[in-house]
DNA sequence: CTATATTTGTGCTAAATAACATAACTGTGT
DNA sequence: ACACAGTTATGTTATTTAGCACAAATATAG
C-alpha cells in the first residue's frame, strides 16, 4: 500500500510537519475508547496497537492489529461517527498524530491523498467482511491457527525467522479467534503436540507453518 | 447519506447519463459471484440485493443487505483485488451500471465525488466491525432479534405499520443472522410464542418492537 | 390439476464450546 | 528474597448449538 507521505506536495508536506505531534505511549495505555469523540489521524511509528471492541461480558473482540507504520482513528471521524472501538498501545508506542481537521482539507486540495484513503478503506472493508466469515464459520482450531497466521503475516519473525515478533498473552489471542482464554491455552497445546508450533511462555516459535496455514483454512 | 447525484456537475451527469446501462434480474439470479474481477459500480434502483459470502460446507453468511438507492460492487475495484463476496438478487431487481473505470476518471476530477466514497465506505467499515462482535458474542436469540431489526431498519414495514417489508426464507434468516435453518425456525417459534413477533408464512410482523430491540442488545 | 421439489416445523442426539474450579507458574515491585 | 497479583495450565461439568431424521406444508413446473 502506497503511503502517505508519498502522495504529499512540498506544501501539503509543510502543513503536515506544523500540525503534527507525537505521542509516546506505555504498554496497556489507551490511546481512544469506544463511544469518544474522534479528532485525529493516528500514525503509528514505533510500537504495536490493537483495536477492539468490548462484547457481551466485557469479553473483547481484537478488530484489527495496527504495526509501523499504519494510519488508524480516522474511519469515524469520516463516517461523522463516535468511536465504534477502542485502540490500545500493546507495547511502548510512539505514535503521531494529526487533527482530521488538518486532514480533511488535505484531502480537499489533494487527489491522490483521496484516493489513499479511498484504497486503504476499501481494503480494510474486505479484511473485516472476510473476518465476519471466519470468526462465525471456523472451529476452535481454525480461528487460532488463524489468528497466528495474522500475527505471522502482521509482525512476521525475528532474526531467527521463526519466532514470532509480538509476545500477546493467552488472553489477547482469546480475544483476536473469538474463544475463551482456556480454549486459546488448550489449543495451543494441542498445536504443539502436534509438531506445529513451539511454546516458550508467550515465545511462539511456528515450526511448521503451512501445516498452520492448512488447518487456519480447513479446519 | 447524501446520494452521488447530488455532487455531480452537469458534465458529470452527462458523462455518467452516457455510460449508464440499466439491468434487470430475476429473483435469486446472480449479478456477481466471489472472485470474479470487479468492473462496475452497481446502483440497486428498485428491488432488493444480498451481498454473501460461501463459508464452510457450502453454508453463506449474508454480510449486507442493500435496498434502492444504494451502490455495490466498487469496494474490489477500490481495494484491487477480486470480489470477496457475491451478490444476488433477492426479488426482481433494476440494477444500474457503470463503469468503474468511469467512475475512477469522475472522482478525479469531483472533490465531493470522492468524499461521498470515503464516507460511504467509512461507515460500511464501521458496520461490518459492529457485525463481528454482534455475531460471535451473542447467542442465537440475540443474533435472530437482530436480525430482525436491521430488516426493519433497512427495509421498514408495509402500510399497516408492522409487517417487515421483506419476505426472506428461513435459511436466509439463518444466513443473515450465523446459525442452522433449523435454529431460525425454532427460535422464531419462541418469539411468536413470547408475542414479540406474528408469523404467517414468510410474513413477519414486528408486534412488539421495544421487546425485540432489548433481546438484540442484551441477549 | 397433479407430480415433484422445496421449505417449514419438530424431536432427538451429538459435538463444540463456555464456565467453573483449582493449582502451578511467572513476573513485579518493595 | 518475599509477597502479591496476574497469568498459564488442566480437569470437570454445563450449556449452547449443530446435525440428522422425518413429517407436514407449501411452492413450482409441466
Amino acid at each position: 500500500m502506497v503511503g502517505i507521505w508519498n502522495v504529499l506536495t512540498p506544501e501539503d508536506k509543510r502543513v503536515v510537519i506544523d500540525n503534527f505531534t507525537i505521542h509516546n505511549f506505555k504498554r496497556n495505555q489507551i490511546i481512544y475508547a469506544e463511544k469518544e469523540t474522534p479528532e485525529y489521524l493516528w500514525c503509528l511509528l514505533k510500537g504495536k496497537v490493537k483495536k477492539f471492541k468490548e462484547g457481551i461480558g466485557g469479553r473483547q473482540q481484537i478488530i484489527r492489529l495496527i504495526r509501523p507504520i499504519q494510519y488508524f482513528g480516522h474511519r469515524a471521524y469520516f463516517a461523522n461517527e463516535p468511536y465504534v472501538s477502542g485502540a490500545i498501545a500493546m507495547e511502548p508506542s510512539e505514535i503521531g498524530a494529526i487533527p482530521m481537521t488538518v486532514v480533511s482539507q488535505l484531502i480537499d486540495g489533494n487527489r491522490q491523498l483521496a484516493w489513499f484513503f479511498i484504497h486503504e478503506l476499501s481494503h480494510n472493508l474486505g479484511r473485516s467482511d472476510t473476518k465476519i466469515v471466519n470468526l462465525t464459520q471456523k472451529h476452535i482450531r481454525g480461528r487460532l491457527a488463524e489468528a497466528l497466521v495474522l500475527l505471522v503475516d502482521n509482525y512476521g519473525f525475528e532474526d531467527d525467522g521463526e519466532t514470532l515478533n509480538i509476545y500477546m498473552s493467552r488472553e489477547d489471542l482469546a480475544n483476536l479467534s473469538n474463544m475463551t482464554t482456556s480454549n486459546a491455552i488448550r489449543t495451543l497445546s494441542t498445536f504443539v503436540n502436534e509438531k506445529v508450533i513451539v511454546v516458550d511462555g508467550r515465545r511462539i516459535k511456528i515450526v511448521n507453518e503451512a501445516m498452520l496455514r492448512k488447518i487456519s483454512k480447513f479446519g
